[in-house]
DNA sequence: TCGAGAATTGTTTTT
DNA sequence: CAATTCTCGA
C-alpha cells in the first residue's frame, strides 16, 4: 500500500491512541504495518517522544528489515535510535551488556538447532539413554517448551510425573550444564536469560524499562509465555505497549505460541484501548469471502469479518489432478499462459511441507520460468558454512567445545574418534574445556599416536588467532580456507557438488564484507555506551547466528514458491495453493485433533488471504510421500468456501474410482500395491529438455557475472553447464544449481 | 581411520 | 524419496 494514501478512521484511531496498553487487532490485508510505521512517526512528531525511547519488536528479520526501512522513509531524523529488533536480537543485545549479573560470560555463543542436537547428543550418551528409546529430538522438544513456559531444569525435575520425563528432566539438566561448560545459550535460552535477567536485577529491568517508555509488538498472536512475560516487566513500568496482531493468524503453536496473549489481552493490561481494522486493502471480494467462510469454522476466536471495497473479482478456482505430478505440469503452464509480460513476480505457489517444493521446481525449470525459492535448507546450516563458521567460533570462543570437535578433523587430518573420545573424557576429568585439553594432550601422552597432528591443529587455530586481531574477517575465512587445506580438500573432491560449496563459502565472505562495512558505517551500539569490546568476528558469529538465511538479491521477476508458513505477511496479485488434500493439509496427525485443525485452518486462512486478484487451489488425487504413493481425498477446507464463489476443473485424467472410506484407515497409504501402468508414463517429465538457454547463447550469473554458454551435458541429475565468464573465465555448473539467465541482447 | 554401500528412518511449520 | 546413520572391509 503506497505510503501517502489516506488512513481510514479506524487506522487512524489506532495511531493516536498513544498513552497506555491498546490491542490492535488488525486482519488480514488491512494495513497494520502502516498503522505501527505511522504510529512511530506519530510518537516522535506529534508527541514529541524521543526515537531513544521506542522499541519495535518483530518475530522475523525479514519484517524487522522492512519496519526498519519503512520508518526511515517517514521519520525525518533520529529514526537509527529507535529499536527495530527480532525478539531474540534483542535479547542478545541485553544479555550480551548485562548476562554476567547473572554469572554467565558475556561472550557466550548461540547454539542453532543443529548445535542442539549435537550437545543432546553427547548428552544422552553421558546418560546412558539409547536414542532409539527416547529420541533427541523429542527431548530437545520437550525442554525447548519446558523454557517457553519458563520452567527452568530444577522445577521441571521437580514436577515430573512420570518415568519418561523423570529421563527428560535428567538431559534437560545436564544438556543445561553443557551449555552452560561451553559457554552457549540456545535459542530459547536468549529469551529465558533474559527475562531472568530482568526478574534477578531490578537495576537492569530499571534502566531497560526507562530506556523503552513506548514499546510496540508485532504479529503479537505469535507471542510465547517467555516473550509475553518479557515484554510485560519492560512495559510494567509506564504501561505505554501497543500490541498488532490478528487471533486469526496464528500459525505457530508448535513454537508454544500461545494464542490466549492475544485472546486475554485486556484482562492481562486492565483499561486496555481495543481497535479492529476490518477493512482489507488487499484481495477482492471473493477472495476474501472465501477467506471468511473458511476462518469461520473456528472457534474461540475474536469476533470479525473483514470487508473490502473492492469488487467481487474472480472467482476462486478449484482444480483437482490426478496426481501431484500434472498438478505441478499444470500449475507452470497455467502461469505461462498468464503470464505474457514477463512479470512473474506476480505469482506465487505455496504449499504445506518443504518437500512439496522438489516437483514443482523440476516443472519450473523444465518450462523456463525463473522461480525463487524461499526457504528449505537454510543457507547458514549447510555443511561448509557451518564448517567455516565453526573455524570462526573456534578462534572467537574456545570454550566452544562443539565448534572445536566439529573441525578438529575436518578437512581430514586424521584424528579420529578414539581420540576425540579420549581428549573428551580427559577434558572431563580434569574440569577443563575440550580444547584446553586439546593443548595437553600432546604432553601427557593421551593422544598417542595423534600427538602430532594434534599439536599442528594447534597451530593452525594459533596462527588464525593472532591474525583475526588484524584481519578483516572476509580475509580471515580465506585464510582459513587456506591453511587448514579446506579449499585444497574441496578442490581435491573436484566435482560439481564441491564447486557449489565453494560458490556458498564465496557469498558468505561476501556477506562478511558487506557486514564490515555496515559496520563502520554507523554502530548503534556505540552510542548506548556499550563497551566497544565485542570484536567485529563476535559480532559477524551473533549476526550469522540470528539470521536465518543470507538475504539474495532478488534480482528480476521470479515466481515465489515457498512454504504457506513462510508467505505470511507477503501479498502476491495471483497465488496458488497446492496440495490442498485430506492429509497432506490437514495432516493426517491434525485431523483427529480439533485445536490442531484449528490451527491448520488458520494457515489455510493466511494462504488464501495473500491473494490479491486470483487465487488457486488444488489437489491431486495420488501424490508420493515419504517414497509411498498415497492416495488423498480433497481437503476440508475447500468444502467451507461458499459454492458461489467457486469455479471448479477437474482433470481429464482422473478416474472416478472412489477413494476408501475415511474411517477405514487413518493413512490411505496403498504402498504395496503395483503401480498402475498409466503412472510415470504419461507423466514422465521428459527429462527437462528445455534449459531457458543453449550452447551460444549468452547468460548471467548472479555473481560471475555475464558469459557465454560453452556446453550442456545431460548428467546425472542435472544439466551441467560450462559457461565461459567475461571476467572469470571457464566454469562448470549444475543448471538447477547456478540459475543462470538468458540475456535476450 | 576411512570410505563405500546398506539400512533405516522420517515430515510439518522456524526464530 | 532423500538424508542420515550404520556396518563392514581395507
Amino acid at each position: 500500500m503506497a505510503e501517502n494514501t489516506q488512513m481510514n478512521e479506524r487506522q487512524r484511531e489506532a495511531m493516536e491512541w498513544t498513552e497506555g496498553p491498546e490491542l490492535i487487532l488488525a486482519g488480514a490485508g488491512s494495513g497494520k504495518t502502516r498503522v505501527l510505521t505511522h504510529r512511530i512517526a506519530y510518537l516522535i512528531r506529534e508527541k514529541q517522544v524521543s526515537p531513544w525511547n521506542i522499541l519495535a519488536i518483530t518475530f522475523t528479520n525479514k519484517a524487522a528489515a522492512e519496519m526498519r526501512s519503512r520508518v526511515d522513509a517517514l521519520v525525518e531524523s533520529g529514526a537509527e535510535a529507535i529499536w527495530v529488533a527480532t525478539f531474540h536480537a534483542s535479547c542478545v543485545r541485553i544479555l550480551r551488556r548485562f548476562i554476567d549479573r547473572i554469572g554467565y560470560d558475556n561472550h557466550f555463543s548461540i547454539y542453532d538447532s543443529d548445535d542442539q542436537k549435537a550437545a543432546m547428543r553427547e548428552v544422552m550418551k553421558k546418560l546412558n539413554i539409547d536414542p532409539k528409546q527416547l529420541r533427541e529430538r523429542s527431548v530437545l522438544s520437550a525442554i525447548s517448551a519446558a523454557k517457553n513456559e519458563m520452567i527452568d531444569s530444577e522445577r521441571y525435575e521437580r514436577e515430573a510425573a512420570d518415568y519418561l520425563e523423570t529421563r527428560i528432566a535428567a538431559c534437560y539438566r545436564a544438556y543445561q550444564d553443557l551449555l552452560r561448560k561451553n559457554n552457549a545459550l540456545d535459542f530459547d535460552d536468549l529469551l529465558l536469560k533474559t527475562v531472568q535477567l530482568f526478574e534477578a536485577d531490578p537495576d537492569v529491568l530499571a534502566y531497560y524499562q526507562e530506556r523503552f517508555r513506548y514499546i510496540m509488538v508485532d504479529e503479537y498472536q505469535d507471542t510465547n509465555t517467555v516473550q509475553f512475560r518479557f515484554v510485560e516487566l519492560l512495559a510494567k513500568k509506564y504501561r505505554n505497549l501497543c500490541v498488532v496482531g490478528d487471533d486469526d493468524q496464528s500459525i505457530y503453536k508448535f513454537r508454544g505460541a500461545n494464542i490466549k496473549n492475544i485472546l486475554n489481552f485486556e484482562q492481562a493490561f486492565p483499561g486496555a484501548k481495543v481497535v479492529k481494522l476490518e477493512q482489507n486493502y488487499r484481495s477482492s471480494g471473493n477472495i476474501l469471502d472465501a477467506a471468511n467462510g473458511v476462518i469461520q469454522n473456528n472457534e474461540g476466536r475474536k469476533d470479525k469479518r473483514l470487508w473490502t471495497a473492492a469488487g467481487r473479482g474472480e472467482k476462486v478456482q478449484l482444480r483437482r489432478y490426478a496426481s501431484a505430478a500434472e498438478e505441478a505440469e499444470q500449475i507452470t503452464e497455467e502461469i505461462k499462459v498468464r503470464c505474457q509480460d514477463g512479470a512473474y513476480g506476480r505469482f506465487a505457489v505455496l504449499y504445506r511441507t518443504n518437500a512439496q517444493s522438489r516437483i514443482l521446481e523440476e516443472r519450473f525449470v523444465a518450462a523456463g520460468i525463473p522461480y525463487r525459492l524461499v526457504g528449505g535448507v537454510n543457507f547458514y546450516q549447510r555443511r561448509e558454512i557451518k564448517d567455516v563458521l565453526a573455524y570462526l567460533k573456534t578462534v572467537a570462543n574456545a570454550a566452544d567445545d562443539l565448534a572445536v570437535q566439529r573441525i578438529l578433523n575436518v578437512p581430514k587430518r586424521g584424528i579420529g574418534a578414539a581420540t576425540v573420545s579420549a581428549v573428551g573424557s580427559f577434558a572431563a576429568d580434569r574440569e577443563i574445556s575440550f580444547f584446553e585439553a586439546l593443548r595437553e594432550a600432546p604432553a601427557s601422552g593421551i593422544a598417542g599416536r595423534s600427538s602430532e597432528k594434534i599439536q599442528r591443529f594447534l597451530n593452525l587455530i594459533a596462527v588464525f588467532r593472532r591474525e583475526s586481531e588484524k584481519l578483516p574477517i572476509a580475509d580471515l575465512i580465506r585464510l582459513v580456507l587456506e591453511k587448514s587445506g579446506y579449499q585444497e580438500a574441496l578442490k581435491e573432491e573436484g566435482d560439481l557438488e564441491a564447486q557449489a560449496r565453494m560458490e556458498n563459502i564465496e557469498e558468505l565472505i561476501s556477506k562478511a564484507v558487506d557486514f564490515e562495512r555496515d559496520l563502520s558505517d554507523v554502530s548503534d551500539r556505540a552510542e548506548e555506551g556499550l563497551p566497544a569490546d565485542l570484536p567485529p568476528l563476535d559480532r559477524f558469529l551473533e549476526e550469522v547466528a540470528l539470521v536465518a538465511d543470507i538475504d539474495r538479491a532478488e534480482e528480476g521477476e521470479r515466481v515465489t514458491l515457498m512454504t504457506l508458513h513462510a508467505a505470511k505477511g507477503l501479498e502476491f496479485e495471483e497465488v496458488y495453493i497446492s496440495g490442498m488434500e485430506e492429509g497432506l493439509f490437514p495432516g493426517n496427525r491434525s485431523i483427529d485433533d480439533s485445536e490442531e485443525m484449528e490451527e491448520e485452518r488458520r494457515l489455510c486462512y493466511v494462504g488464501i488471504t495473500r491473494a490479491k486478484q486470483r487465487l488457486s487451489l488444488s489437489s491431486a488425487k495420488s501424490r508420493i510421500v515419504n517414497g509411498e504413493l498415497r492416495f488423498h481425498r480433497e481437503s476440508p477446507f475447500l468444502a467451507e468456501i461458499p459454492e458461489e464463489l467457486i469455479e471448479r476443473q477437474k482433470s481429464a485424467r482422473i478416474n472416478d474410482d472412489p477413494l476408501p472410506a475415511s474411517g477405514a484407515h487413518r493413512s490411505s497409504s496403498y504402498s504395496g500395491q503395483p503401480k498402475p501402468a498409466a503412472f510415470g508414463k504419461i507423466f514422465q517429465v521428459e527429462h527437462m529438455k528445455t534449459l531457458p538457454y543453449e550452447v551460444g547463447d549468452r547468460v548471467r550469473h548472479a555473481r560471475f557475472g555475464v558469459g557465454s554458454v560453452l556446453e550442456i551435458k545431460d548428467g546425472k541429475q542435472d544439466f551441467e553447464v560450462t559457461v565461459e565468464f567475461d571476467e572469470l573465465g571457464r566454469r562448470k555448473m549444475l543448471a538447477g544449481f547456478a540459475k543462470l539467465e538468458k540475456l535476450t541482447s
